[in-house]
Parts: structure tokens; C-alpha cells; sequence
DNA sequence: TTTATTGCAAATCCTTTGCAGTTAC
DNA sequence: GTAACTGCAAAGGATTTGCAATAAA
């Protein structure tokens, strides 16, 4: 594992639990997933270093690795289960409904948003992962042509 | 169906489908779900008004009637599918993590988001139908005391 | 050694589908 | 009458769970 910029191992054993090899991979697998990664592409990206690891595992860890809040789940709007690193900065992505390219965006916005809600609702939303999608850069340029 | 502010069945047979008394009911069921209800919700009631109704004509009629635009599917925080009958205006809705609470809120705000995400990005969003979670009003009150 | 964690297979949950019968038009 | 639509039962896909074996501490 080389994620240097947290200590995982650490944080695990500090909590009392144990640091198993399926665990690095799987955390070394969401990272390398870059921004959002489902759960067969993480799966599939396992079975290339390790194919003993099981499906089941492969759940069981994301949700123990969700809890320690080392990794970070997302709904996309369709649907779908995604997860990524957790990183020290909140943020956000964009997912383009034409091309599929996703971009990640930072959190200014969306808390300008939140506290605005906060403001006229009451109410203060801390979601803290959206997924959003529309229409990205180069295909809303594509559709005025 | 009482479905006052738009004609539905008007509304299927223009576009050449049929009125079935399923469909009917549906509608209605979804309606007096009021907010957001899941499909067991609204299978539930469905239930009360005619138990032969069966749960995949639920699934293709709920699927059929966002094809049309009569009714709208969300994706909440937590990975279920809602739907609600599509209304004139969009608007988006806040859950309460604590207490479950949901309320309806105007598009103004997002739409002020997703004009500043289109500036600084270039990335136009449109979803529709947020569902942000949060804590709402009394439910902060009471966490301060 | 001790008990958390794993792999396997079966179970569960939610949703979709094929098909023969029904019904809106 | 004739397609569109429905109910049923079976299939599918994703995720969870029970249990005996394994391995981190």
C-alpha cells in the first residue's frame, strides 16, 4: 500500500482490527479506480493481482473500509453503487450524460448551494459526495453545431 | 383518477397508447404517496384497491409512466428508487437523516448552482430532481440543547 | 493461542422477461 | 378483431449470510 498521504494500516489497528492482505488490495484497488470505481471494476481489477479473493470479500471489506470512512461510497443517478479513496478535501463530481467523461469538481460551489438552503429552508444538507450529471464542455458544443 | 391539473388518460392515448384500468390505479397510487414513495409503498396500496394487480405490471407501469413524463423516478441518498407524479414545476427535496422528514424545496437555488458549476466549469448540469440529505430544523434545535 | 476475517455456497432481495391469456380500442 | 397489455412463474443480477477453515495479533 502506498498511500502516503494517510496512514491506513495505522488507522486500522488503531481501531482495533486487523490489517489483511485482502484489505491492502482492495484499498490499492479503489485507489487506482481514481475517481469513481463500481464494485466488477474494482472486482476485476483484484482478480488480476490476487484471483483467490472473493466477491463476498470484495463486499464485505468496501463496507468495513466505508465505516473507518477510508473510502467513500456515491450514488450515481442511475443507480449505481460507486466508491473512491477518501480523500482530505470534499468534493464533487460531474458525469456527462452524452460521453460518460466524469470530472471532478471542488466543493465551493455546492456549499454555497447548502448554506443558501440553510438560509431560506432551515434545513442544512451535508451531503458530502454528489454525483451530477449533465451535459460536459465538449458535448454541449457538439449539439449547437 | 382526480388527477385535476393535467388530463393523464387524455395524455396516453394521444400518444397512442391504452388507458388500462392498471394504469389507473397507479397513477393514483403514486399520487397519494404525496412526496416520495418507494415501490412497496406503493405496491402496498395498490394492494388495498385491487390485490390482482401484480408486482411486475407495478414495475412496467412505473416504467412506463416515466417514459412519459406522468411520473418522476429519484434516487435517494441511500440507493432506492422513488417516484412521484411529475408536477408543472420542478423542485427537488431535503431528507432529514434523523428524523426522515422530507420536504419539497423550489429550483431556485439548485438552478443557481448549476449556473455557477456551467461558468466556472463549463459543465451544464440538469438533473432534475435532487434529493439531498441533511438535518432539518428541529432536529439541529435539538441536537444543540 | 485466540478470535477476527476469509472463501464457499446458498440464500435473499429487487427487478426483468417469456409466454399464453385478456382487454382496450 | 387485433395489438397492446396483463398475470404468472421463472430468470437475472446484485448483495448478504451461515459456517467451517484460515491467519493476524
Amino acid at each position: 500500500m502506498s498511500h502516503n498521504t494517510r496512514n491506513y494500516a495505522k488507522m486500522m489497528r488503531d481501531r482495533g482490527f486487523r490489517v489483511t492482505h485482502q484489505r491492502r488490495l482492495v484499498l490499492d484497488a479503489v485507489c487506482e479506480g481514481g475517481a469513481h470505481t463500481t464494485v466488477d471494476e474494482i472486482y476485476a481489477r483484484l482478480q488480476q493481482k490476487d484471483p483467490s479473493i472473493s466477491l463476498s470479500t470484495l463486499y464485505r471489506t468496501l463496507d468495513f473500509l466505508t465505516r473507518l470512512h477510508l473510502v467513500v461510497e456515491a450514488r450515481t443517478p442511475d443507480g449505481k453503487t460507486s466508491y473512491e479513496i477518501a480523500s482530505l478535501q470534499p468534493h464533487h463530481h460531474l458525469v456527462c450524460r452524452t460521453c460518460g467523461r466524469e470530472e471532478q469538481i471542488g466543493p465551493e460551489e455546492v456549499q454555497h448551494l447548502y448554506a443558501e438552503i440553510e438560509r431560506v429552508y432551515g434545513f442544512l444538507p451535508d451531503e458530502d459526495h454528489l454525483v451530477l450529471s449533465g451535459l460536459c464542455r465538449s458535448c454541449r458544443a457538439r449539439q449547437a453545431a
